[in-house]
DNA sequence: CATGAATGAGAATTCATTCAT
DNA sequence: GATGAATGAATTCTCATTCAT
């Protein structure tokens, strides 16, 4: 788990206010970013939307990159979440994974304007900030690296140890594919049709590759 | 084929110089849109590292965006030479969707800051500019559209029509992936390696996949 | 004696309390002004400085520049007091004079942050309290106008009347003058040797200087 | 002599262009300057003064403090200038010394407001610019130890060696506390007589001390 | 009396674009 | 065709001061 989320520094001490005006901002600014994208977004702007002066805005950040980080880390962390509550109602092995992709896309369905938020504008991030998103990313990945290995351990998937991050990590893309390419895939798949074909696609692999004639 | 590529206007009528004037601009902005991304380069800039005066450079577009479209196209156009010179060497069949995809990503690898930037600033063209840079992404997708029809058509793949755009589409991706995922791949894969697992995966598919039993 | 200081308004009508609070004021807000000047401190840091809210701070004045009155207030009593201090425990005549320069030239060593900081930031103040605090100097002044006269009475100083308004603004700037030239005056001589140089410059004037041959 | 003045980098090549520009500059800040003080003065009230936009005024500089550095520049440039071509036509000795004096009072007298200038906002300088500018100030005192030590070399002064620093920098303080404590002295004495009396003062010194009973 | 969150006018600086030479 | 000085709207950020609690 995330153990030292960046912290961005208030002039204002009450932490609940804190708390309070950081999610005016993130809901004001995500909106902004999603339509003009982060640089295109002015500091008045994202003040107006989350009905903050500047004045009163800038106690609350240092700069405005600290609110495209507290964006991001939103983001990261309500998918993280939704896909946390979903994952929970998921069995284990090969069943479980085939619904933990379904919850996945349709996560990525729902959010998709700020996956792809995410996808444009993280290296507008400061050096520091930056890491510590991709980190969060990793974490992410890290789920469904855990339930393929579940997998494996209980028989029903039977993958060789070191494919299992680069699964994951497909699993992750495949999902994330459906929001930046959906110029695309909207206008031939609907979005179970489009997670069937994948499931299968990657359950497959889970299913054929077998230890003893691993892909080197 | 791109068939209307937007006409960046110049106020200069020498075509061939206009040409040689632009080549020289995309290969300066090309490492600074790299470097610094799109919002934070400016016009000054770019203008010296192409060794242009800034007077001159605007002889030969608009507006700064017109670098930037310049500099997608380039990159679209690089793309898709390249793949098209490494498709040539290559067979039909299922033997030659392997040769294709391992040049696919072999070219994610070489151009793999670039094809960074393009995922990164293309939402930052106007409208216009995005559309035709998507279009010609689209066709690049194409390419291996064709690959697996004939390889369909040969009866070396067993794909169905209607998973042909998907698995097209999941070609480019898994390619593009190399390159915004490196920060996680290549701690774990080396291009060979991760070309071998990843070509098993889509070729499973596309050998397992039959007619009768179609992935509705 | 300073008739009619310039009275700074107070919300808060216990005269000790706003006594007190603006000593803290004053401590704070003096080495604050010393280390980074007048306008590049801020309100914030100050009442951070002397322990109070800004919101409590703003209760015993009425602007920043009531601070800085203040402060400039202080330091001239300070040196007031400190050379009124060491001029009672000195002699009368030339013999009075010596002790008194050597005194001055003590304290202006002592205090030589805030005499700068006098000199650098009295500009900043409003016209009137500027009036004022010129006012403190012109007393301060006096004092040594005062010696000159009573060694012109008691015949060990030949000094003409005329000059000694003059004399006594030299002795003052000749002391000053150690704090905002010492970048130069430390690397070539000690307190000691300033003293005893400047004050024979003084006193051979004060003693040669006779009546019949006044320069007129 | 000034080997190494802070070079202030312009956005724009043509150096007399530069030259031409920046002297706009001055001109207007200088008043400004006096007026107002530095730190009350802004970019656009600069900019507006001198008849150039910010756009321009910023091609010639970096930033405000910039300004403030070319102020201060020129102005110990004019008075050392002044200073020099004044001393080129004042002989040598005591006689020359007298002369000297008076010349270095007068420039005093009018530059006066700018004198002041430097005594206020030298501090407003960034470090390095600082340095540069005591240095010159330093430079400027040298002017005085010259003539002195020339008098000692020809009989018409008789100083110490240890003494020509000191009584350098007393007639530098002297003649510039005509400007700072202008308030006070114009009250009782012209230029004249002010320079008669320290001349007397400064000179008494310089011909009564005698190598043999040096102080020490 | 004390607090500190809120305010917004105002400050410095940047930079894409133009246009006279 | 080439140049680069000029422009000023736009942007981010600061900070003295107020006022409800």
């Amino acid at each position: 788990m995330s153990r030292n989320p960046k912290r961005i520094p208030s002039m204002v001490k009450n932490r609940q206010l804190v708390e309070k005006r950081r999610g005016q901002m993130i809901r004001g600014a995500c909106d902004l970013f999603v339509r003009k994208g982060f640089h295109k977004t002015t500091t008045r702007e994202i003040a107006r939307e989350c009905g903050l002066s500047i004045g009163t805005m800038y106690e609350y950040i240092q700069s405005k990159e600290d609110v495209l980080y507290l964006v991001c880390d939103y983001i990261h962390s309500e998918l993280e979440k939704r896909l946390k509550n979903a994952l929970a109602e998921t069995g284990t092995g090969r069943e479980g994974l085939t619904k933990a992709i379904a919850q996945h896309f349709k996560v990525m369905e729902e959010m998709s304007d700020y996956v792809l938020l995410i996808y444009q504008e993280t290296k507008s991030l400061p050096k520091e900030a930056m890491s510590y998103v991709l980190k969060k990313e990793e974490e992410i990945t890290f789920l469904f690296e855990e339930i393929l290995r579940r997998g494996i351990q209980d028989g029903t998937l039977t993958l060789t140890p070191s494919s299992v991050k680069l699964m994951a990590h497909n699993i992750m893309v495949l999902g994330q594919m459906w929001t930046f390419r959906r110029w695309a895939l909207k206008q031939h798949y609907t979005l179970e049709e489009y997670t069937r074909r994948q499931t299968a696609l990657l359950l497959d692999k889970c299913t054929h590759e077998e230890q003893g004639r691993e892909v080197q």
